[in-house]
DNA sequence: TAATCACATTGATCAGGATCAATAAAAAGG
DNA sequence: CCTTTTTATTGATCCTGATCAATGTGATTA
């Protein structure tokens, strides 16, 4: 058996999450999260170099596009992104949305151009990592290697999943999967599995999910009638989670 | 006892494309398309030495199960496979279908067990990568772990096109959306890009398309009747590649 | 603070594709 | 080879979720 990770969440500050972004990995409170998972500290000091912190992007603005050719990968610092990509004639599909410590941009290494579209979808902070440099770092830190390895991995699993989701699933079943979904990528990150603001819009989950506004948002006032969540606007509360996972399927 | 570990060579002769099992990475038809590319003739030979040829499986031999824990990548050598992940209830979904030089098990690595059961859908073979070994010969091998890098991302971009496909197509979009990626992976192997045959049932391609067999058959009889394709039960000849592109979207 | 604009909810109606049903055609198996 | 079973095609009907429409609720900006 091949054992590669064993991302463990946890992480304290908040504040300094939200506002350095000059802070190096070594105190970043993303550490068990993210890439340097494993590496020893004077390892951890070289990949340190070559990451370069970003300023902050606003809501709606763009990390890149398709029409960039692919130079690094982002790791998200704070807040979140979504990624889309589209149909010649326009009509486009939400393919993920990424909080902190997640990778964005790894689709892109095969083709050498990014192949979405990453906007924030709040105020947001990334790592940039450029990709050669990783690579050769690479080649002296196997453990990183695996890291990266295990990042489009997790990846690939979690398409398999929305796959199985897009074409099996029922809308009551879609929503209810992607509030757990939620529900456990909060709670990695050290805060309420059962009550959280959702940044997203009506609209960006219900493309996510293959369905209209109107559904999604029918959805939702059906499951606060059964008593299973409560909504207000961006405020989402799981009442009854253990209900919640039985209808995932 | 005597131990017959090896008969492959006897069998020399005897076509070796479908084969002879034993052939080797320099010697292998599939050298462009496969792990091997871009590797030094010696690293090629070291790489050869961990590979661990398969016998072959029969249509609907499984190849390896979520139940399993993940040791191996596996490269398909002739033939095809499908893969499906399942829903609690017995839903499942046809995530990918497999064929010669592409790689099944990639999202495996992770968990380190295999998240999705891969099924041969006609008498087929396959090189086992053993992954721990791989990467060891990794560590020696940069151009390797780019190679394997790159095959997760190739895979992801699949996947996300996909997700368009299932969550924004119609059915006649899916469709032929499907037929161009297969005409596209068969003349990349070497075939007619317009007349092929086609190893999985109307049920897989339904399945892996979000449709229903019925709808899968209609459409197929919908693209007939207006002389795009001409099928003959798993003949597939596509008359009218440019409009067929037009349908995709 | 009003005015504008983007987003969310709810209702009424519609349609694409699912499901049910019957038959036909291939495979598989004895 | 004939029998049995699986797979494919075609038709009739139904239903989930899309679309259209109207109103409500927040946000942003002047």
């Amino acid at each position: 058996m091949v054992q590669i990770t064993n991302i463990a969440p946890l992480f304290k500050d908040m504040a300094k999450l939200e506002h350095d972004y000059s802070l190096a990995c070594q105190e970043c409170s993303l550490y068990r999260l993210c890439l340097p998972l494993g590496l020893h500290h004077k390892d951890l000091a070289q990949l340190d170099k070559i990451i370069k912190r970003r300023q902050s992007y606003k809501r709606g603005e763009t990390l890149f596009t398709t029409e960039q050719s692919f130079k690094s990968i982002y790791v998200v610092r704070s807040g979140s992104f979504k990624t889309t990509i589209s149909t010649s004639n326009g009509r486009d599909q939400v393919t993920s949305f990424y909080f902190p410590g997640e990778f964005i941009g790894l689709d892109a290494l095969y083709q050498a151009s990014y192949q979405s579209n990453a906007k924030a979808l709040e105020t947001s902070s990334v790592c940039e990592v450029p990709f050669d440099a990783l690579q050769e770092l690479g080649k002296e830190m196997p453990q990183l290697q695996i890291q990266l390895l295990s990042r489009l991995s997790k990846e690939l699993s979690g398409d398999k999943s929305l796959m199985l989701l897009l074409g099996k699933k029922t809308a009551d079943e879609k929503l209810a999967t992607f509030l757990l979904s939620l529900s456990k990528r909060f709670s990695d990150r050290g805060f309420s599995a059962s009550e959280f603001q959702i940044m997203m819009s009506r609209g960006d989950i219900a493309n996510h999910l293959g369905l209209a506004v109107e559904t999604v948002s029918r959805v939702f006032s059906r499951l606060q009638e059964e008593g299973l969540i409560t909504t207000n606007g961006k405020e989402i509360s799981l009442r009854d989670i253990e209900k919640i996972k039985t209808l995932c399927l």
